[in-house]
DNA sequence: CAGGCTTTGTGAACACGTGCACATGTGCCT
DNA sequence: AGGCACATGTGCACGTGTTCACAAAGCCTG
């Protein structure tokens, strides 16, 4: 079976749902679901039906009409497209309390994300054992990077230390980020980097709190009145 | 004074885009910048310089033609803008793993968002103490956000309980939400709902990084094989 | 005080994403 | 075998977001 041109180029925002039709198909699976309407998916995506129709009509045409889609085989679909079919070794630079969370969080190797690695700066941090890994110098990292093949780099660090994170990570050959931190962090073009930051998305519901309020009604009593909360 | 109408209906993706402008404009006051051009800002944000200034606009005319913004004062309107004025109370539930890292990140409290709970289903981890507040049952939580006035909600939990969760969470009174778990919460429309999964943001990443290996090469060597990835 | 330099604020064109509506194709039932 | 019910795949219109380009506005210098 040659490869089927997966040189179309598909949407960022398909790209971003993919993910999560994937995750809802292997939980149908699971349950013995075999074969999935787009009305179904839409339903259990939080979506609308046409968009997940039209996402998937970027993979191919992998449905039948009157029927729907089959499972097994759009997972297969789906994942192919991902480049899923093979896993991907991470490691991950900074083991504070983040770091540690994400080591010990099994979500990562069981999605095919192995983290080979768990780096840090700190000598006292070295050697201590995270789940499952040991702690190493990140003076390592190169030598990790290499001898496991690594292209996925996870930023766990404080701020301050991100973007030296982020450096000995490209440095080191790593092209895709995932930062932790709430810096932007400055990288060549060609690298990826994708950010999750806490901070940034409860402020984003503050702000849609807050309109809420505004509405209809006249103003929440809140924890610590009105003063300009510190940095 | 009667608060500015902060009626204008600000666009979702400028909202996403202020916490980060306020966090960068925090930096530079700290450096004891006291203006500064949108070219400026776009360069520390990673961002267009025309997005920022047409951002910006949406708060209103802030700025001086010819300088720049007064970094203090748009400070002060960002953080009006996105309801940063008081703080805003938190709950975490679950206090696994992740809540337990949650909890110990003081990057929340210290940004307006204090944790006043931290509930578990699991009675093995109620009493135990994370991050200063002591895990309380999830059977606790109407009452923790009536007293502690939360409209704020953070699943921390497994998947399996995430929907339980959020249930009870919105039973208890809370209108925003923010998910760390692997699933598509369902919850009344009026709720506002933001997630985060690591998992997507991974497959994200994969999906540029095969798609980077596949513009030259034929297939791409499983797990435990031997190219380097060329940087 | 005038002229030039700088930077904002925004109109307008463009690109991207969404959702409707329906033709098209498929399986099932009589 | 024919028709009917159903779900896909997609053309099209709409809305949202991005970017350019420039006029308006303020500061500084001579």
């Amino acid at each position: 079976m040659a490869s089927q041109s997966p040189r179309r180029r598909i949407p960022d925002a398909t790209v971003a749902r993919l993910p999560v039709y994937l995750r809802l198909l292997c939980e149908q699976e699971q349950e013995g679901i075999d074969s999935i309407s787009s009305e179904r998916m839409a339903e259990l995506a939080g979506v609308n039906a046409a968009k997940v129709r039209k996402d998937l009509s970027y993979l191919g045409s992998y449905g039948t009409r009157g029927v729907g889609y089959e499972v097994a085989y759009l997972i297969y679909q789906v994942r192919r497209e991902l480049g899923l079919t093979h896993d991907w070794s991470v490691v991950i630079v900074g083991a504070g309390n983040l770091g540690q969370a994400l080591a010990g969080y099994d979500g990562f190797g069981s999605r095919g994300f192995p983290v080979v690695g768990v780096v840090d700066i700190d000598d006292a941090k070295v050697g201590t054992v995270l789940g499952g890994t040991r702690v190493r110098h990140i003076d390592e990292l190169p030598q990790i990077v290499r001898s496991k093949n690594v292209s996925i780099g996870v930023v766990a660090t404080p701020a301050v230390a991100a973007q030296d994170a982020a450096d000995r990570l490209v440095a080191a050959g790593v092209t895709s980020i995932l930062n932790f931190a709430p810096v932007v962090l400055s990288v060549p073009r060609a690298i990826e980097v994708r950010k999750v930051d806490l901070a940034v998305e409860l402020q984003i519901l503050s702000y849609y709190e807050q309109r809420r309020v505004g509405s209809g009604l006249h103003a929440v009593p809140a924890a610590g009145a009105s003063r300009p909360a510190s940095a």
